[in-house]
DNA sequence: CTACGGGGTAAACATTTGTTTACATATACA
DNA sequence: TGTATATGTAAACAAATGTTTACCCCGTAG
């Protein structure tokens, strides 16, 4: 068995152990699970992975491991079968960390379907007290919390609906984030 | 202050660490963390927690936390200021988990606008060979992979697009997965 | 054959970390 | 006022865990 092998058993058990268990195992716990009998081979190969960058290691803390995130391949199109998402059509990386600090929004009502964003989607939304010109933004208006585009006007800001049956809010307001995403479960 | 408060302070500082690190945190660092200067306080709360079923205690682990209410919060409104991501209006959580091992197809043209799928969106795909009649697919039809809605006739499927000015796909296919989501970055 | 280096074992060690015990402080309440 | 309960501190303890040292096995180049 070659020691690249065992390096790659390591980095797989790795995952799966924080993926079962929400937190990462400890050598002991590596050790067993791929049937090592010394924690110090483990080392060994646990600073070889961090040493290539595939995990980091912070020194003399328990389960002191940060795997590099997961991220979500992007395709454009499969060639035949199951994609393998190795090295198939990958155009590229979707990170969700991009999305950290940031809450969720259900969209209730129409008055943004001109965006694409409709009932009973959820809007990513990153926490600002501020936005510029033309973003879509989530806001306070009087008592409401409303998704709509921000639009400067000759004097003030306005609330601008995506969707001509919905008025335009003037008046006083409060920004709450701004709109970097949808999400649709089906 | 009330022991709620703490309680709450100890819960948000846990997830936070957790963001911050990819691992939990110790009691010690937790205590650090809000100001606490002895562990046992930290403990006591935490297993309040655990007994409320907002976290998963580990006995004897290091770090052995699991924090159940994961990632991303759903709110519906959104009170005052910036919400108070802890305890406020929170519908529930989005977990980004649930779309472990799918991938990401970024849809081209218009053929799925009825039901609201864009010509740049992203669909969430679980790869299956297999899917249930009127569920949206993804599949391979002749040199190219589509997005249609699978449709039972008479005698066989077809895949269905949510547009007439679109032709429904008649013939051989092959299902590649099933749409269980859409994401749009904006 | 012999020396050497990769890879592993076994055991000892030092820290980190969860748990427990004893005590202090404050607040509510009879 | 006095007492019970809740909350926190301080310190000791035990277990988990990372780190290190010494040694073994084994294939192989010289």
């Amino acid at each position: 068995m070659k020691k690249r092998d065992t390096k790659n058993r390591i980095f797989k058990a790795i995952q799966q152990f924080a993926d079962e268990h929400g937190y990462p195992p400890s050598i002991r716990e590596i050790a067993r699970k791929i049937g090592l009998k010394s924690t110090k081979a483990v080392k060994v190969h646990m600073d070889s992975l961090a040493q290539q960058g595939l995990i980091e290691k912070i020194p003399g803390q328990a389960r002191g491991i940060r795997i590099k995130q997961k991220l979500m391949p992007i395709v454009g199109r499969v060639a035949a079968g199951l994609p393998d998402l190795a090295f198939e059509e990958i155009e590229g990386h979707f990170n969700p960390i991009q999305w950290r600090n940031c809450f969720l929004l259900k969209v209730q009502g129409e008055s943004m379907i001109g965006a694409h964003i409709f009932d009973g989607d959820m809007v990513v939304v990153k926490p600002s007290k501020e936005a510029l010109n033309n973003d879509i933004v989530v806001a306070n208006f009087g008592e409401e919390t409303t998704v709509k585009r921000l639009i400067r006007t000759d004097s003030t800001f306005v609330l601008k609906p995506e969707n001509d049956a919905y008025p335009t809010l003037t008046g006083e307001f409060e920004i709450i984030g701004k709109v970097i995403g949808v999400i649709r479960q089906l």
